[in-house]
DNA sequence: TGACGACGGCTCGTATACAAAGTGTACACT
DNA sequence: AGTGTACACTTTGTATACGAGCCGTCGTCA
């Protein structure tokens, strides 16, 4: 039982940090293999991620890690700031309890990682952040849409969390300062503040990730290779 | 396989139809007889129903169906008009192909068994109905809580379709015809109406789960019986 | 008489073995 | 040489058997 969650989380965080990269098929008894699990388990693993929409089943076809195709992509960023907006504002009415003490604790190990540079732990620990934010606004139904969001938001950041500029780095720093500000507005319930926190948080997360999407192109010449070695 | 699937149909039907109610320990085994399978794929069914939100699963304790206490209630009057809402504009934007026949199929056989009075199966086909809206809007974020919101609201809803008054028969008929008129707006593609009626139809609808929820107090005394009896 | 502990039954969790479906390759026939 | 078919192998799906954990009851001891 405790191998079975352990590989249930062990495989969220490889699909979610695209070790597993999205497409890719997954086999079963490799899987077994690897987890010391038999196939029985594993495959109510498989059920369960599922469910989740990290992977998908097709039948007598095994299993795939859920694709991220441009379609999906725009109504990712037609989605999220709805969602993003509405989660925050509950989460400042409704947490309750030792919620917001958790949430800062996930907040200073994200810091932590973010400054080590370890670039998958963070993009993690920031999934985490925002997946307690939903615990915190205590509505399963909004939180549905919330989790899938939040997988390919992850997916999708990875680079995020591997500035190269300073630039890059700053909106990191920015980002982390965001985060405190929501932490702030939870504690002292400002639901219209937290609400408005989090669309600044999406609209800094869209920018990082259209560049994701749309990279600078690359030098026309050598003049400007050169231009770009100076610069870093 | 077949088995399996129509296993999970049938325990999806029986939960929304609240012949399972909320709450209601379920036992493997007997499951097993009930649908002849076996207990590996009855148990990834039950994995699979627990994703989709219809019954918990508890670590050595079994499935329950999934509850519907005051709490969840509550946020389910606060999240449902802004889902649908968006679900059903986005219907009129994103609807493809056969999606717009289908759920006009759907409306009918839903109408047809409205007239029969058969409750359950428009309930369930009223579920259907809007399940169907959820794919012809074509944002697997959004669905997945319109399919959360839909499984409470179906099974709340149980008593709406045994009207036993003339005026509840009047909503009946109003819903009916709100569903027209949402077909008439997505096969148009007006985005602003389809959100509105959206909105319409849910206001008639949070009228009548109030009514389920708070029902009229019982009669004080023997003279407004009467009148209640003649008032039938 | 009440409380604590042990035993038994029951249900759930896991492993393994077997059956079915799908896929790829090789060989034969056109 | 190309295409089609058949066979074998790989992978998935299902059944059953066994082991583990929980719960209730009965008995014993204080």
């Amino acid at each position: 039982m405790n191998k079975k969650a352990a590989c249930l989380l062990a495989l969220r965080e490889r699909i979610l940090s695209t070790e597993l990269e999205p497409g890719t098929d997954l086999d079963e008894l490799s899987l077994c293999e690897t987890y010391g699990v038999s196939r029985t388990p594993l495959r109510e693993v498989l059920q369960r991620l599922s469910g989740e929409g990290l992977i998908q089943l097709e039948e007598n076809r095994g299993a795939k890690v859920a694709s991220m195709d441009v379609r999906v992509m725009r109504t990712f960023f037609q989605t999220a700031p709805l969602v993003y907006a509405n989660i925050s504002a509950l989460a400042a009415e409704n947490w309750a309890g030792p919620q917001l003490d958790t949430l800062k604790q996930t907040q200073s190990a994200f810091a932590v990682a973010m400054r080590r540079g370890e670039a998958s732990e963070a993009a993690l620990l920031n999934h985490r952040f925002h997946a307690e934010i939903g615990l915190m606004a205590d509505n399963a139904y909004l939180v549905a849409s919330l989790n899938r969001l939040l997988i390919d938001h992850t997916r999708m950041s990875q680079t995020f969390y591997r500035p190269t500029s300073e630039a890059d780095r700053d909106r990191v720093r920015l980002a982390i300062e965001q985060h405190d500000a929501m932490i702030a507005a939870f504690e002292r319930r400002e639901t219209a503040l937290s609400m408005d926190l989090a669309l600044q948080h999406w609209d800094l997360s869209r920018d990082q990730l259209e560049r994701f999407v749309r990279p600078d192109p690359l030098p026309l010449d050598v003049h400007s290779l050169e231009a770009r070695r100076h610069a870093v």
